[in-house]
DNA sequence: GAGTGGTCTAGACCACCAC
DNA sequence: TGGTGGTCTAGACCACTCT
């Protein structure tokens, strides 16, 4: 037998509001005033069913609609959750600095230990492609000109976060570790300034979407949880665009902190 | 009758996944593969219904899960639709520039303007609270100190896009014109300076996640569209919070674009 | 009025989980 | 083994849109 306490009222057939709406504004009202917790059970759909006097597809449809709101998560066999909402991580906007590389870490890393998490890369990728026409108009290379392509999974505690693929032109990456699935020390920022270019600045575009059903699967999400998608563009002295990196961040994990100067 | 030809093959019974997956899976390649295009209509449930062989159910199975991907959007009484994708609007990390209020406009309408579209604000509501604990870590406010509240929405050529809450100290506020609907000629941000707070920089805090209900209602956002959640805190050359505005955007109407220095 | 999606019922069988 | 959610059927009545 579970908590059925939470559900205090009854249905109002007559009302407007459809009856699965009403079952499941009762179960919004009990996670937002905190009589359900994140990881709390919510009554089982039989109980629902006995409470409110009405068919299973009524009551799954309740439940379908907190599910689709992210505040609930079901698990075959067990029953259904209270979404945990896992700790995000703020990324300071001067995480590309070059001081973060001097001691041979990749931002990424850095980061991570900066607030005390373990991290990972697997799924590390490298390969030739010609790019789309988002990378492309970036990078500023030709409509059929190959580039460098490097992509890889991040993971936090052994949970992945993170999707990247990184662009390069070939002038800068052939012949260099950029090549190889282990860049040395410092990450491929260092040995893009290995080889003489210096990095002034960065362009970050950040947009927001549900996630692709791949991107989901590769970030372990549950339905309901939107993704970050940030496209880099990293520029070296001369005004050249020497590396783009394309993001896909799992929107629950990460805070992206800005600091703009207000010239 | 309507275009069922997008429907090329036939459901696998002894397949593992779920009939109604397969279906969606027909009519998400439909849509990616460019032979649907946003706007148009899906076959009805009639005709799916007839076409798979399957109940009622099942084909809406399916269309929910479309729906939930955001790929497409039921209209009552008319049909199942492609969605369509407004186009994004990019906000520049320079908007809060000074000299984008010389010519007397707060930074939303600039903005605007400078894409070709009509901006609107409504449903302004001027008033003190005590701020929400994230809020008050900002402003440094104390426990129960009361600060002034301006709230309002952004509308784009008549859609909403955008609901913002500012803080500022009663300090700063009172006495001013940013205890009035009408804040006059530059926005609040240019009362703040009148009062001798000369702005330095900024902080933005970026987050997503999907809406609450009544974001999504206030923004006529379809079941799909997550928001962005942007804290901005603004700094004056002392070094003190003087504003603080949460801002909740629709996530398919906006893409922010950073500019950092690599020092 | 015909066609559409929205809601709801009352069953069925299955797969997964914990005991 | 019993309880859980996942899938599916075959109906019903309703509200909305278009013509």
């Amino acid at each position: 037998m579970v908590n059925e306490g939470i559900l205090v009222n009854q249905i109002d057939p007559t009302s407007d509001r459809a009856v699965f709406r009403q079952i499941a504004d009762q179960l919004r009202q009990a996670i937002e005033g905190g009589r359900l917790r994140g990881g709390e059970k919510l009554p089982s759909e039989a109980e629902l069913m006995e409470h409110y006097g009405v068919a299973r597809m009524t009551v799954r449809q309740a439940i379908q609609e907190l599910r689709n709101e992210g505040l609930a998560v079901a698990e075959h066999g067990r029953g259904v959750f209270v979404r945990r909402r896992p700790p995000v991580k703020r990324l300071a906007s001067d995480r590309f600095a070059r001081r973060h590389r001097k001691d041979g870490k990749a931002a990424f890393l850095a980061e991570s230990e900066a607030v005390g998490a373990k991290s990972d890369v697997d799924r590390i990728l490298v390969s030739e492609v010609v790019p789309s026409p988002e990378i492309r108009e970036r990078l500023r290379t030709g409509p059929d000109e190959v580039v460098v392509s490097r992509s890889r999974r991040y993971l936090r505690d052994g949970h992945p976060v993170e999707l990247a693929t990184s662009y390069i032109p070939v002038g800068i990456a052939h012949g260099t570790k950029i090549m190889e699935s282990n860049t040395g020390p410092g990450g491929i920022y260092a040995r893009i300034e290995d080889q003489g270019h210096t990095f002034e600045r960065y362009v970050e575009d950040v947009s927001t979407r549900l996630p692709t059903r791949e991107e989901a699967k590769l970030l372990s999400l549950t339905s309901g949880t939107p993704v970050f998608r940030l496209i880099r563009t990293a520029y070296d002295l001369d005004g050249m665009a020497v590396e783009v990196c394309d993001t896909i961040m799992a929107g629950d994990a990460f805070l992206l902190s800005y600091e703009l100067p207000a010239h």
